[in-house]
DNA sequence: ACATTAATTGTGT
DNA sequence: ACACAATTAATGT
């Protein structure tokens, strides 16, 4: 079963590192469409993904949800660190995009191996950072991009998590993750498939470029 | 195989 | 944004 943990993270971890990883985590099975993270739910766990894709949404108070990023085999989730270095309660929302697992790693150790291990200081750092730099990238999207801007970011970043260009989703969903209506996003759609730069079906949406 | 229903998508106001 | 039409998938008979 470690045979995915290596996988996913002999690249970036040290052996010695790897090896810990393995004696102190738990693996955790997680299907698509799990709420693995609620908002305003306590973290002691960090989980380290290691298969799947898990989507981080941000919760409007009056009901709206909209997608920061979504995190891929190797990533962690910043708003996870912060929350077991600050004890704060998760601001954000993960849930399941695909099928995966996670490893699960006590608070105590990971503190333990930031002074330990290098490597594991690097990882927690470079975590924050891309983060921070996709974090931005979402602000960007929100404040200066247009709605169709925005469709097209999401169904090309959809596209590549699930390393298919063909998008199971309906229009509605869509409309949920962005935060508009799905009235929007079926014009929006047509409009590309017009352009020629996707092919609509029911449930399913096809990029062609 | 057919009819009924529900869900998804398209369009006009 | 809303209402409704059109299309397609799901289900039961």
């Amino acid at each position: 079963m470690n045979e995915l943990l290596k996988e996913a993270y002999s690249t970036i971890f040290e052996p010695k590192l790897i090896e810990e990883i393995e004696s102190v985590a738990t693996l955790m099975d997680f299907n698509e469409g799990d709420h693995l993270i609620e908002i305003g739910q306590y973290i002691r766990q960090m989980p380290l993904l290691i298969n799947g894709v898990i989507k981080i949404l941000r919760e409007d108070r009056t009901e709206g949800e909209l997608l920061l990023y979504f995190l891929e085999k190797g990533d962690t989730c910043a708003m996870t660190l912060a929350c077991c270095l600050g004890d704060t309660k998760s601001e954000i929302r993960a849930i399941a995009e695909t099928n995966g697992t996670v490893a699960m790693i006590p608070i105590t150790k990971m503190e333990e191996w930031l002074g330990k291990y290098k490597s594991w200081r690097n990882f927690v750092f470079s975590s924050y950072n891309k983060r921070l730099s996709e974090m931005l990238s979402a602000i960007d999207n929100l404040a200066f991009m247009k709605m169709d801007e925005r469709l097209l970011n999401y169904l090309r970043e959809k596209a590549k998590v699930n390393r298919s260009s063909v998008i199971a989703n309906t229009h509605q969903e869509i409309a949920y993750e962005l935060n508009t209506s799905r009235v929007v996003i079926s014009r929006l759609l047509k409009a590309l498939e017009n352009e020629g730069i996707i092919k609509l079906n029911r449930n399913t949406i096809e990029l062609l470029k």
